[in-house]
DNA sequence: CTTCTGCCTAGACAGTTATCTAAACAACAG
DNA sequence: CTGTTGTTTAGATAACTGTCTAGGCAGAAG
């Protein structure tokens, strides 16, 4: 089991991923093009999941971006995002490796 | 494979979750409590792992429990706080379903 | 070239947050 | 009771965030 304490650093960096998913309305977009079979998701699709301006939607998308969860390209007139999933995984560990340590109320 | 997307309301719980999770120093704090063998970690032990303030530190352990990341008991002078695995598990779980669901391309 | 649609950037505004100091509360020791 | 120590609450302030409107850029179609 490694569970040490998070370094200064480390720490830093894991949080922005966190940060970024601390809005309903990220989680939400995260949500919806993870479940897109394909992988890739058309931001007009995104937009009209919510009752937010493109905009608004364009921030969130850009704040998710930026926290290394999602990345985007364009392809003609359409701009399509997909998910990181090594950086996911990564969020996933820590709370699962610390979840275990916790349980079993031990850890080195 | 269970992906779907998430509701308005499954979004806005996890998001409160993910949401304390979201500072350099409520992290590190979360990880210290996990780290702890016995799984229980005093307030001024915590307090003493950082430069900052005590009520700075109880203003952000208050962050976490009210998350329902933490959870804790005053014994005599010391107050005492301890992980709940079951809520760090399900934010972890919603993170790994979805980075697999990207990873395989598809999901339901 | 002009125009239309899709997406993003810029700027503004209201609400939230991280931090501090000062003060209060809780438990224990004289 | 009084004083001491550990922890939290209250209030203030500077910085950040989510949302909007207005406007700009990119590509496609006439």
């Amino acid at each position: 089991m490694v569970t040490e304490a998070l370094t200064e650093d480390a720490a830093a960096g894991l949080a922005r991923g966190f940060k970024a998913l601390g809005d309903p309305v990220r989680l939400r977009l995260l949500s919806l093009i993870a479940a897109r079979a394909g992988g890739e998701v058309c931001v007009c699709e995104l937009t009209d999941a919510f009752t937010l301006t493109g905009p608004t939607i364009s921030h969130h998308l850009k704040v998710l971006r930026e926290a290394g969860l999602i990345d985007c390209q364009r392809r003609g007139t359409w701009v399509y995002y997909w998910i990181v999933p090594a950086r996911l995984a990564a969020l996933s560990q820590l709370l699962d490796v610390s979840a275990a340590a916790a349980s079993t109320g031990s850890t080195r």
